[in-house]
Parts: C-alpha cells; sequence; structure tokens
DNA sequence: TCAATTATTGACTTCTCGTCAAAAATGACA
DNA sequence: TGTCATTTTTGACGAGAAGTCAATAATTGA
C-alpha cells in the first residue's frame, strides 16, 4: 500500500514536470510547436509515457489553464478581502486583473488557448468542469463584492440586472482591453496610447455611473487606484511565487 | 494582352472560390481541419494549384479575415450616418456591433482566428497592413463620432485622454462580451442570462458617466435602442448582402 | 523466488504540410 | 497550321506530428 502510493506519487510528480515542460512551449512558440514528441524528448522519456498521462495535447493546455484559473482565483480572493469598503474591494479586484494582465502573462496566454473552439471541446469533461468551477468562484467573489455594496446601500444595481450579469460588464472591459492589448497590431499607430490607464478611466466612468459611493472624481480615483495597486501588487507578487511552487 | 487578362480574371475567380470553399470548414470545424488537401479535393483541382494561390493556410485565413473586416467597416460606415445628434450615431455603431456579433457569426469567429498570435505571425504584411487599415478606419470613423461629439459641446473627454482611447473602452467591453459570449462555457449557469441587455446598460452608463448629451435615464436609453435597431437592422442585412455578393 | 500485474517503450500507420520536377496548357510567331 | 518558349497544373515525395499497440521491462504480492 505504502509502496503503491510511492509509484502514484511518482507518477504525479511526472504529470506536473510534463506541464512544467510544456507551459513555454505552449506560451513562446505556440499550440503548433507543442508536440507530444517534443515533450517526451525533453524529458528523455517515450512519446507512449506521456500519452499514459494525457490522451492529446489538448489535455495538456486545459491542465495548464487548471493552474492559471487557479491563480487567478487566489488573486481575486486576496484582493477582494483586502480592502474595506465595497467600493475600494472592487478597484481591488481591477488591480489584481491589471496584475494578471502584466505579471502573469503566460497565464494569461494559456487561458487564451483554453477559450480556442477546437481546444476546448477536445478535452476531457471532467478539465472543463474544473475550469467552469473555478470561473464560478471568481465570478461569486465578485458579485459577492456587488451584494454587499447593495446591502450596505452604497450601490443600486439597475432592475432587471443580476448582480452577475453588473459582473459582466466589468469582465468584459478588462477581459476585452487584454486581448486587444495583446492582440491589436499596433494600439499605438492607432492613437490607443496608454490602455491600461484607459481602461481605469473606464472603469472609474463605469462606478460612478452606476452610482456606487463613495463617488470620486477623476483624479481622486486614479490615485487611489495608484495607492491601492502599490500597496497590494508586492502581495500578490508573493502569492503567486506561493502558487508557482504548489506546481512543483 | 486581352487573353493575359482572361487567364488573370480566371485566377482571380478561383482565389475568389478558395476563399468560398474554405470559409466554411474554418467556421464550422476550426482552423485544424482546414487543410489544403481537404480544400484542394473539395474543388477537384491539385494541391499544387492551391499554393500557387496562397503559400499557406494562415495567408487563407488572413484573406477571409480582410472580407471580414471590410464588412464591419462598411457597417460601420453606414450606421454612423444614419442618425444626427452624435450620441444616437455612437448609439448607432452600438446597434451595428450587436449586429456584427449576431447576424456576422462566421466572420467574428474567422476575427478570432486572425488574432490567434500563430495565425498572424506567419502571414504576410501586406494582408496584415490590409487588416490594420481596415482596423483604422474604423477607429477612425467611431473616433470622428467622438470628434463631433466634443465639437458639438455634447461631451467632454477627459483630459489627458485621446478620443481613440474614449473609444477603445467601448471596443473592448464589446469586443470582450462577443468572446466570452461565444466562449464562456455556460454563462447562464454563471447567472448571466442575458448579457446583450446588460451590455447595453454598462454602455448606457458608460456614456451617461462621460456626460454625452443628452443624457437619458435607462428605460430611456432602451427603448431608443430598441427603435434604433429596429430600423437600422434591415439595412444592415441588405449591406451584408450586397458585400457576400461581392465576394463572389 | 516467481507469477501476476502494471508501466514503459518505440516502431508503425495515418495524416498534413510544403516542395518541386515533370507534364500539360497556353500563346506568339512564322 | 506547326513550332517552341512560357506559364500553369499536377501529384509524388520528404519531413514531421498524432495517436496506437504489441513487445518489453519493472514492480508487487505471495
Amino acid at each position: 500500500m505504502v509502496e503503491l502510493t510511492r509509484k502514484q506519487r511518482e507518477i504525479e510528480r511526472r504529470t506536473g514536470e510534463i506541464l512544467r515542460v510544456a507551459k513555454p512551449i505552449l506560451v513562446r512558440e505556440g499550440f503548433h510547436a507543442l508536440s507530444m514528441d517534443r515533450v517526451a524528448a525533453d524529458m528523455e522519456y517515450a512519446k507512449g509515457t506521456i500519452y499514459n498521462h494525457f490522451p492529446h495535447k489538448e489535455e495538456i493546455v486545459l491542465a495548464l489553464a487548471v493552474q492559471s484559473m487557479e491563480l487567478r482565483r487566489k488573486l481575486f480572493e486576496f484582493s477582494a478581502a483586502f480592502a474595506d469598503n465595497s467600493r475600494s474591494r472592487m478597484m481591488a479586484i481591477g488591480v489584481a486583473c491589471e496584475f494578471y494582465t502584466h505579471h502573469c502573462q503566460e497565464d494569461f496566454v494559456i487561458e487564451q488557448w483554453m477559450r480556442n473552439h477546437s481546444v476546448w471541446e477536445k478535452s476531457s469533461h471532467q478539465r472543463q468542469n474544473l475550469i467552469r468551477q473555478c470561473e464560478a468562484q471568481c465570478m461569486a467573489i465578485v458579485s459577492g463584492i456587488v451584494r454587499d455594496g447593495v446591502a450596505e446601500g452604497s450601490l443600486l444595481v439597475p432592475a432587471g440586472m443580476t448582480n452577475e450579469e453588473f459582473v459582466f460588464g466589468f469582465w468584459a472591459i478588462t477581459f476585452g482591453s487584454q486581448i486587444l492589448t495583446a492582440s491589436s497590431p499596433s494600439l499605438p499607430a492607432l492613437g490607443v496610447h496608454d490602455p491600461t490607464r484607459a481602461l481605469r478611466i473606464h472603469c472609474a466612468t463605469m462606478l460612478n455611473g452606476f452610482e456606487w459611493r463613495p463617488i470620486m472624481n477623476l483624479s481622486e480615483y486614479l490615485s487611489r487606484s495608484e495607492r491601492l495597486a502599490s500597496d497590494l501588487m508586492p502581495r500578490l507578487h508573493t502569492l503567486r511565487d506561493q502558487h508557482q511552487q504548489t506546481q512543483v
């Protein structure tokens, strides 16, 4: 029994190693470059062994995506508890998103691959569910903040709109901005020189537009964001490094 | 000379046919399923002939993307001229985006493939530039509306923010919402039952938040959007059908 | 120690990409 | 119309990746 678990542990360890080898290939050279032969060669195992762990490379991508989504959830969990009033907590989520975009670029790239239709479709329901769960947990964290805001009386979500639909708008603008920043040929050439700052301004406008108190004017909002970011970011760095330790 | 052009025309016609054959494969079965062998077989030509037209399949995707972006631009051009005051014109752009998402789904899927890093990187600068141009034209149309709004005095873009950065927010939220709707496993399960309506509400909030006059309350905005949509949509359908005729 | 179970291996089949020499079609000119 | 240079088309081919599976090796329990 003890021996069995030793072997079992050995196998689990190798699963992690496969992911560690596959991640930079996927992130830096793309899905096409990630081949089972290559992973096997890099690890000095036979290809069949890799297939014992993952039935195809799409499953490797989803396994990586599970890690990335878990990191995101951890960042959200931590950030959501970092401030006191609901609006600041929402702003802290914004900081977490900025952190994820700028300092967890690899994970962000992986999330994009995960959202690729052909990758998603081919992978196991089990891992799909893990991702869905993680997504739901992230949503629960943020919509929880909205719920608290409503309960505090500092926010009124429009009639006929769920808290989650309220969150959806912020999710969409953050996510869309990330993708455009990463994939639109040349935002600066289009006149978009500082997408991060622009995003902050738009979020501020939305928060004010929904009258989420305390209302702040723009410069107030921006300086608070800056302060929040410099307080929160070091902690997020630690969190991220811890998370990466766990993956070994 | 006349003979030469006949041959030339024959070749151009076939380029179009390749795209017509490739489009449904890419859209319905994904990039992976789009193989040169398959296109050749479907058209009853040899593979080498297809390679005479396109050096690899990535180039086919970008050629399709050029068509899709041109359709988008046409929709924007038409919509931007459809209303009189600047805020309504901005709302008309929103309607055009909704139309594109719901009634030009194939083109939207193609745009996503175009934004895929490995596809983009491999394709010719010439086609990349066509796409960039189209993107810039779309941006120019929308930022033009913003400029007009500022000139009319019905809108004040925050200091230190370009018109394009102002547009960027709307672009991001619209685009992000489209991607999430298309790729997030189950928005309804997350509590997002009507993303389209949610998006409208968020856009309304942003427009009001930036004090783009005439300010409207939510129900006013939604009923106006609805009216604008029912006026504009039939024209956009015509426009789309015309565009598809040209591609033959 | 040995048989049963489990894990690993890499050769093999199938598929696609992208190339290129040979074959076919075209066109200009006598 | 016949000839020949040019252009276009063809499909066989090499390279390389996906995924399978029978043979081999390692591990375990008795």
